[in-house]
Parts: C-alpha cells; sequence; structure tokens
DNA sequence: CTGAAAGCGCTTACAG
DNA sequence: CTGAAAGCGCTTACAG
C-alpha cells in the first residue's frame, strides 16, 4: 500500500537511527535522569532527523493519562461563557493540556449527564463544568466522577471545588452606587431565579437597600436576554416612583435603555441604569452604560489551577506520616473555593435622581 | 493498593462473565455480523451488568483513530465566531466526535503553526480552522497536512476545502437596499482590510455603487471593535454629503451610532446605518440596527459535514475501475466551496435620506 | 547507564 | 459462529 511507505516514525526508528534500545528514547523523551549526555544527544539528533513525534494514545494507554481535560458549558455564544471557555482553553494548554469541549443544549439534568457520558468516553483526566444553575450543581454533585471536578458558577454548597464571581458583592457596589448618589430606592430586573448568578445578585441587591432602610420593590425576571430586558422595561416605565434601576446583565439593560427610550423616559436624568458584565459593547450604548466587571478569563484560569492542584493530589496522596495507608483522613478538608472580586464600573447612565 | 480493588471493568471482565472469549466481545461492541443472537444477548447483559465502557484509547492505537476533530479558532469571545464554534462542536458530537479547541492569542502564521502541531500532537482524525485572514489561509495551506483540514471562512483560492458566508453578496444587499431608499451614495466603515471578510464586504459595496453609477467615497477602516466604530464615526460626523452609512460588523455599527449622537446627528432622519451579522443585541440598538443576518451555526455545520466526507474519502479510495492502483487520478476534482447566503434585516436604522 | 521482557486494552486477520 | 495469536506504540519494573 502506497500508505504504508510514508507511515510517520516510531520510537523502534528512532532507537534504530541512535543506535540504542526503544527504552532509552523512552528516558530521553520522559526526562528520566541516567542517561548518559552523548547518548541523549544521539537520541535527539535521530528524533530530530526523523520529525520523530511520540504517540499520545500509545503512551495515554500504559500511562492511563490522556493529558486531555474536559468542559462542559453553557450557551457558549454569550460573552460571559465564551470568555471563561477562552481562559480556560488558555490556561490549560499552557499547562500542556488538551481540551475537549461540550456545549450544553439545555441546562438540563439528562444533558448535563450526557455531556459526562461524552467526556467519561474520551477519558478525561479532569473536568470543569461551568454550572451556573444550582440544580445543575445539584444534579453533577450526585452523578458519579470517574475523575477531578472544578465547577464555575456553581453552588459552593455541593461540596465541589468551585471558583466564581462575588455576585452577592457585585449587586452590593450596585446599590451602594445608586443609594449614594441619592436614590431613594433601586428597582431591579433580574436573571432566571434559579440561576445562582441571578440569584447572587438579587441577594446583594436586597441586603443593601434593607441595611439603608430603603425600601425593596418587587423583583422583575428577564431571562438574560436582550428582548427580556426590553419587556421588563416597558412595565417599569410605568412606574411613577421610579428613579433607578439594576439590571442583573449588560443585554437585559439595553434592552431596558431601548424601552425607556421609546417611552421617552431619560437615562440618566430621569432615571439611572445600571447593567453586570461590562460586556464590550456597553461603553457604547446610548447612554454608555454603569455596569460591573467580571474578570471571565481569570475565573476560567483559576479553575484550571484548582483541578490541576486535584490531578496533582491523585498521584501523591501525601499521606501524613504514621497514618496508616488507606486509612481515613482523620479531617477532611473542605473543597476548594475561589472567589474572584468583580468591580464597578461607572459610565453616564446613572447619576443622581432629578428630584435630588 | 486500594484503588486497584475498584478498577474499571475491561473487555476480558465482560468476556469471563458472558462465557465467551474477549473477540466476541469485540465484535458485539462492533457490531460485526456473525454473532449467535444468543451470544449477543449474554455479551451484552454482561456489558451492562459491569457497567463496562470500552477503553477508547486503546481502541483508538490500534485503529489509528481517535474520533476527536480539532478545532482552531481566534477570537471565541465575539458572537460569530462563537456562534460558528458552537454549531461545529454540535454537529461534530451528533456525529460521533470529540472535539479539541484551540483559541488561537494573535492571527500569525506561528500561532497556527503552534496551534496545529498542538492538535497533531493529540492525533486528531481532521480539522476545522476558521482562517479569517488570507494570510493565515495562505500559511495553512503552505503547512504539512497530515489530516483532511477544512476552512471556515477562509480563501477559497487557495485549494482547500472551505466553507463561507458570501460575502460579497452581504455587501450588495446592504448598499443596495441604501441605494433604493434613495440615497445618492453610502460610505462604508470595513474591518481590517486583510480579513477575507472584510474584503468581500467592500467588493459587493463598491461593485454596486459602481453599478449604479454613484459616486465611491473614501473607506474608513475599523478593527471590528466598537472603539473603533466610535472613532470612525465622529470622522463621519463631520462629512457634510453624508446620508447613509454601510458598517462592516455590528459593533462598529454601535460606535458608529454613539458617535452620531454624540454629534447630534439623528438616525435615520440625518443619516441611515447598517451593520453587519445580526447579533442578539442589535435588534436593541437606539435605533434598532438594519443588518445582515449570517447562519454561523450553520456554516460550522457545515464544515463538519465536508470534514466527515473528507474522512470517508480517505478510508474508501473509491478508485475507479481499470486505474493502476496508485497511479495518480486523471482529474483532480476541485476542493468543495460551499457557500452559505446571508440576507438583510431591515429595522429602523435605516431610511429615506432628508432630502429626498 | 542501558536493554530484554512484559503489559496497557483493544482490533484484526487467521484458523477452525 | 467463535477463539488463539499477534500486534498497535508506548512505559515500567527488572536485570545487568
Amino acid at each position: 500500500m502506497a500508505r504504508n511507505i510514508h507511515r510517520s516514525p516510531v520510537m523502534a526508528d528512532v532507537a534504530r537511527l541512535a543506535g540504542v534500545s526503544h527504552q532509552t528514547v523512552s528516558r530521553v523523551l520522559n526526562d528520566h535522569p541516567n542517561v548518559r549526555p552523548e547518548t541523549r544527544d544521539r537520541v535527539i539528533a535521530a528524533i530530530e532527523g526523523l520529525g520523530y513525534r511520540r504517540n499520545s494514545t500509545a503512551r495515554a494507554l500504559v500511562t492511563k493519562q490522556t493529558n486531555t481535560l474536559g468542559v462542559v458549558a453553557f450557551d457558549t455564544t454569550l460573552y460571559g461563557p465564551a470568555s471563561t471557555l477562552y481562559g480556560i482553553e488558555r490556561a490549560a494548554r499552557d499547562a500542556g493540556y488538551f481540551v475537549s469541549i461540550v456545549s450544553l443544549r439545555e441546562l438540563t439534568r439528562d444533558d448535563l449527564a450526557e455531556a459526562l457520558d461524552h467526556l467519561g468516553r474520551q477519558q478525561v483526566d479532569g473536568l470543569v463544568v461551568i454550572a451556573p444553575q444550582s440544580a445543575v450543581a445539584v444534579a453533577l454533585s450526585q452523578m458519579p466522577q470517574p475523575v477531578p471536578v472544578v465547577t464555575v458558577e456553581g453552588d459552593a454548597d455541593v461540596g465541589l471545588p468551585v471558583v466564581n464571581v462575588d455576585q452577592r458583592r457585585g449587586g452590593v457596589l450596585v446599590t451602594e452606587h445608586l443609594l449614594r448618589l441619592g436614590h431613594r430606592t433601586v428597582w431591579h430586573v433580574s436573571g432566571p431565579q434559579d440561576w445562582l448568578e441571578a440569584e447572587g445578585r438579587i441577594e446583594g441587591w436586597r441586603e443593601t437597600l434593607l441595611a439603608a432602610g430603603a425600601p425593596v420593590p418587587e423583583v422583575l425576571t428577564g431571562d438574560w436576554s436582550p428582548r427580556s430586558g426590553y419587556r421588563c422595561g416597558q412595565r417599569l416605565a410605568g412606574m411613577a416612583d421610579l428613579t433607578a434601576v439594576f439590571v442583573a446583565n449588560d443585554q437585559m439593560a439595553l434592552g431596558v435603555l431601548r424601552a425607556l427610550d421609546e417611552a421617552r423616559v431619560r437615562v440618566p436624568d430621569d432615571v439611572s441604569v445600571v447593567g453586570f458584565d461590562d460586556i464590550p459593547e456597553s461603553e457604547f450604548f446610548a447612554p454608555p452604560l454603569t455596569t460591573v466587571s467580571q474578570d471571565f478569563s481569570e475565573v476560567g484560569r483559576k479553575a484550571i489551577e484548582l483541578l490541576l492542584d486535584a490531578l496533582a493530589e491523585e498521584h501523591e496522596p501525601a499521606r501524613p506520616p504514621g497514618e496508616p495507608p488507606g486509612g481515613p483522613a482523620e479531617d477532611t478538608p473542605p473543597p476548594p473555593h475561589v472567589v474572584v472580586q468583580p468591580h464597578l464600573v461607572v459610565r453616564r447612565s446613572s447619576g443622581p435622581p432629578r428630584a435630588a
């Protein structure tokens, strides 16, 4: 067969050319000690001469490590998940890992199970799951976990390592900003309430109002889309006492701005509007949007850091001396929880109330 | 070792439980004919009883197929690339493939080479490269290609299979729309001119103006970002004869809208603005943006279709009878080129010129 | 410091 | 229809 003539070189070819056994080639490739420098040089020359590249599949078969990390994400066309994914991919690759991704069609238990099954078939060494819904985080924690898992924007209470942005703090930052400007209270357009991010932002908002003795208005709920923001904006436009609104993401804030504009409500003169996420567009909204910036890439990087730690621990159980091997650990440390702090970006969509 | 007690079952375990040899288990798993139904049933029962899952690494070692497709993308935080990636991932997974992704930090030859090297180490069966810059498409075509490659938004002239949206046609649609509304001519804010998408949109725009005998204004060039659009918008705001502008993507269009608004130029009363991409936000811009919609997911799906075709061909060389084996094909068919058509979405940002 | 042997968990001819 | 054998290309003890 013509195809066999140019078959790519294998370790044995390198060994032959270097005049050594293939084990020695393997030693050189794996940076083992105990290889004579001259031998090493000959092997390296042979590798380069042949353009040899180790077969990672054969390697994986014996080491039982594929050097692949799996990522489960949802709606990667949104700025947040896309940026997080980018941070994850970059950090994983820098650490020498491949990254295999599956996007959930829907945020359901079945889709999650299917995704884990898919990645399991590929024998990934570890998993990052972007699990923004509490139900998903719970479902995940109940599934068998043959490999280390780190969750992103997940529920810190389900017992899995997690990296997230302090959403509650973000809600506090926004609400304090608006109250300080002199607003009597702040309305809120939230994300779907089964999303942990939505929940955290609501909490921060509500707590801040309560602490200030400000009335807590009814929450309007959207689905993160500009359209849902638009609908909420139409309802808000009719409220007599409205002077400030905190919208749970920038896309919905855009919809709110549009609805207010159509209702001839001026921002920020009549009403202040603040968003969340700091998408690249928000600086150019009409008017430029005050919002909360989250470092999504940092979140992705931290998730990989945690995962690599977990993988390292797997290989060095690091038992305290004296502990009987195989015995139960005396105190299991809680799973790590990394929190990334958001910060407020003030632009023109927020200002003092008209009457102030 | 405690870890070995719960080692996952292998084919031999299934064989033992079913009372057959492991080859028979393999036959059942691979849907080979010539397995007695009762034997098959016993094997299947054993597989399920044990929760056995085939070791894909061992399988890959002998079949020389990893069932993994590599994807090289650039700036996956943008709506277009992110949506394309989603379409690719979904189609690949539906076809039973894993997808391994690498995001280019920069659109350079070196980064591309590194990405291909990375994916090559993983022994992917095929590659999809989102290659929006002509230089990248050329560089790619000059690199060794050990596996089938399909490019997306690449250069159809470099001899690689390609799937792209008819950008030229998009430029025509926009320009005709504006001329038909009565504008004397149309200005253009383009993307970086080494991007194929930018080039196609410019071409369509220019050809349409020329065909209509309309003057062809100088092209303003942005970098796809809202900020660059804003800067171009500031320049445009000072032009006396400006009544219509075609902006090469929605993000830059947002910047243009902002700059015009600040200059008290009203859209569409004073100037019509049209974008490109139809991002989810554009319907809620101030005013809602007339734009061109591209089906990115469809592009992703088509890319996988082409790649799967190429993979299938690899395995069935399908020589015309009579041709000497190994002989050169008499007429090499040109690489496939799939074109997806965009369409115009008319919203409120475009209208007749004031004087008309 | 280096090589001969065994084995990772499969699939693919080859017998029967 | 089914099994014994060989082999995919590596790494890991084990000798020496």
